[in-house]
RNA sequence: CGCGGGGUGGAGCAGUUUGGUAGCUCGUCGGGCUCAUAACCCGAAGGUCGUAGGUUCAAAUCCUGCCCCCGCAACCA
């Protein structure tokens, strides 16, 4: 049997998982279950990557200790697997004790071929950041962030010999050109290596300075950086259980573009200087740009997966994303586009093709399968049978090269031509007339043509394909579906069989629903969304309850279009809204930020002994010079935050339209501070 | 010159590697059907492929310049 292997990345526990996380994971699966469904041993990982500063700084951040810290959210990215009905083989966390041990066990064998050194790295070191910075990034010789002079600092560190490896890595790539996919990514991996000399990576972290990682083997005053023992949890687990060279060489990695220099140039070296090879393929998918502005001043636009896959329909979600994204480019996130495609592909066209055939099957042959005769084809089955067949054949193998959306093009073409042979055969005509024969002909050959459908989208669309065969009386059985036959074959339908007699497998979602009639739904959809908010929501964070309502927000107002976008989150207590300071101010002075675009720097009266400094991101919309001498309304209980270097406190408010933004005031002169409420 | 992506009928995209009749989905308009989830099927309108030049028998596609959008980069308080 053949063998699979696929990763997601380590997700790093530095931030809760997001529309990101959810569509790699779901991704990986559907290349898994597609592997399994062509009969092949496939197993997928996912799991965490915990180590590193940034983790220690969100653990304070939180309040907690490392190790309870990225207990919780590495159970969060495990939670919303099986939300998303993904399968895993193998969840890693870069905690693990057999994970620490394989690191220590490779660290150490690289070491002893000599590919790390000793070796002194002097740099310039902020100590409020706690990091190097290379003197370009620098600005004027200080920190950009302290705006401090940082401290010439040298510090012995371990080393790993990457240069060394810069010419073998190139060939390699130029020999394998389909090693990193898509190109533009594989290019892009070249244009690094072709940048000047590789520079050794420094894979040590004294710990004077870092704690939470793992220690050197051969140094126990070190810990090892993140990214070299994060990246070899692709293996570990496989190590361990001895099973690496049975899956390796057909291994894949998925990941999103913003990691590829770790994928494409530090992993690939560090196996070869441990003796192994790189995997089969490096797979690289773009960014979700979520709708609305990514700058909208006040709205949460991050997209909750599981929430949405909630109020549309889980498999709906999942064959949005993958149809959606074109493989390697981005791809925009929008409720609407999301309720275009669930209604256009999978309501009107396949939904509506599977309940109109099965209620003709009820009607006219006593929901029974009917029996096929092969000697009364006709030339447009004929051609069907051809279309069929490429449909299938480049589902598969599109597919298979993650090319999704482009594979699920291709087997639609084959739904949309079923919907046409409905038509131009007209079954309904053939029973008037009594055309027994002709009449079984055609709906067998719809029948047999869903089956298949149902069999193929079954990685994607997994609980769709199985309620599918089901309703067809062929319960789904993985270790029974011969894909590649499937390609070719026709007529494994028995007659006889019991057919459902009606199926709604997507209801349509009517955006147009006036508000006066049958809005039950809207508002079941709304509830259901909150209960499963308070659900997932573990931690009890306002942050995912916000997220979920926001949500929520957008649902009610797209089906009851009469509400407006804001104006629905749900009810607050009296005393959280007296909890808000709200001030109107006198800008008295305006610059533009001298090292931000997007953002202006004001100076707001508010009556009190200094006037306050209040950065906003409204460079945008509004020049300096026309904010001066205006009234504005200020948010004054924020706590102080720094903006691109300058302390900004308060906020100032702004009402949104489509073009642009107005500046919130009052109505006549006031004096500066006057409390609203 | 920080990195990257993009400009193709009203909207969203494919096509650019390998130059040769501009394609898909949605939307609009007209028609058909009545099995179906007001769905499905047929037809039509609508594009000087951002712009200026170049190469060529031939350019959305190759080359050069320019313009404009967008994402990221510790720029929403």
């Amino acid at each position: 049997m053949n063998k699979f292997f696929l990763t997601t990345p380590i997700y790093y526990v530095n931030a809760r998982p997001h529309l990101g996380h959810a569509y790699t994971s779901i991704l990986a699966d559907s290349l898994t279950r597609l592997r399994r469904l062509a009969g092949e041993e496939a197993r997928m990982l996912t799991g965490t990557d915990e180590h590193g500063d940034k983790i220690v700084k969100a653990a304070e951040k939180a309040n907690m200790a490392p190790q309870p810290f990225t207990d919780s959210i590495s159970a969060e990215f495990r939670a919303i697997l099986p939300e998303l009905n993904v399968q895993n083989s193998y969840f890693v966390r870069t905690t693990d004790a057999g994970h620490v041990k394989a690191v220590q066990a490779f660290l150490q064998k690289v070491h002893d071929n000599g590919d790390i050194y000793f070796g002194e790295y002097g740099g310039h070191y902020c100590y409020g950041c706690e990091r190097f910075y290379t003197e370009k990034e620098l600005e004027n010789g200080l920190c950009p962030q302290h705006l401090v002079k940082p401290e010439y600092v040298s510090e012995k560190n371990y080393f790993f010999r990457m240069s060394k490896y810069q010419g073998w890595l190139k060939q390699y790539i130029l020999d394998n050109p389909d090693f990193i996919r898509p190109e533009r990514y594989r290019n892009e991996a070249l244009a690094l290596l072709e940048g000047g000399v590789l520079e050794d990576l420094c894979i040590s972290r004294p710990k004077s300075r870092l704690t939470w990682g793992i220690d050197l083997p051969f140094d126990n005053n070190y810990v090892c950086y993140v990214w070299f023992d994060a990246l070899i949890g692709y293996i570990s687990p496989l190590l361990q259980e001895g099973a690496l060279k049975d899956f390796w060489p057909n291994a894949e990695h998925l990941i999103a573009k913003d990691i590829l220099k770790p994928h494409a140039i530090f992993w690939p070296i560090m196996l070869k200087a441990a003796g192994l090879e790189p995997c089969r393929h490096l797979n690289v998918h773009g960014y979700w740009l979520v709708r609305e502005t990514k700058m909208s001043k006040s709205l949460g636009n991050v997209v909750d997966p599981v929430q949405t896959s909630k109020v549309y329909g889980l498999d709906a979600f999942r064959y949005f994303l993958l149809r959606e994204m074109h493989f390697g480019g981005d791809a925009s996130f929008s409720e609407d586009a999301l309720v275009a495609r669930l209604n256009a592909d999978l309501a009107n066209d396949l939904g509506n093709l599977f309940s109109r055939v099965l209620s003709m099957a009820a009607k006219y042959l006593g929901g029974k399968t009917p029996q096929y005769n092969a000697a009364n084809i006709t030339e447009e089955e004929r051609k069907l049978a051809e279309l069929a067949e490429n449909s299938f054949r480049n589902y598969l193998t599109l597919c298979k090269g993650l090319r999704f959306s482009a594979g699920l093009e291709s087997l639609w073409e084959l739904v949309r031509s079923l919907n046409k042979y409905v038509d131009s055969s007209a079954p309904w005509a053939l029973f008037k007339a009594q055309d027994l024969a002709r009449l079984n002909n055609v709906l067998y050959t719809l029948l047999e043509y869903l089956r298949k459908t149902a069999l193929f989208l079954w990685p994607v669309m997994p609980e769709t394909a199985e309620k599918m065969l089901a309703q067809l009386g062929q319960p789904f059985k993985l270790e029974d579906a011969r894909l590649e036959e499937e390609i070719t074959s026709f007529g494994s339908l028995k007659a006889g069989t019991a057919l459902a007699e009606a199926s709604n497998l997507f209801p349509r979602v009517d955006v147009k629903a006036e508000g006066a009639g049958k809005n039950e739904d809207p508002a079941k959809q709304v509830k259901e969304e909150k209960k499963a908010a308070k659900k997932t929501d573990g931690s009890g964070s306002q942050k995912t309850a916000g997220q979920a309502a926001g949500q929520a927000t957008g649902q009610a107002a797209s089906q009851a279009a009469s509400q407006a976008a804001g104006q629905a989150i749900g009810p607050i207590d009296f005393a959280d809204f007296q909890k808000l300071d709200l001030r109107a101010g006198t800008v008295t002075a305006c610059a533009a930020h001298p090292d931000a675009d997007k953002l202006l720097c004001l100076t707001v009266d508010l009556g009190e002994a200094a006037p306050r400094s209040i950065v906003s991101g409204i460079a945008a919309h509004f020049t300096p010079e026309s904010l001066v001498g205006k009234q504005v309304i200020v948010v004054a209980n924020l706590p102080p935050r720094k903006l691109r270097g300058v302390e900004s406190q308060g906020m100032i408010l702004t009402a949104h339209k489509d073009n642009g933004l107005e500046l919130l005031s009052v109505g006549g002169p006031v004096p500066p501070g006057a409390k609203i409420s």
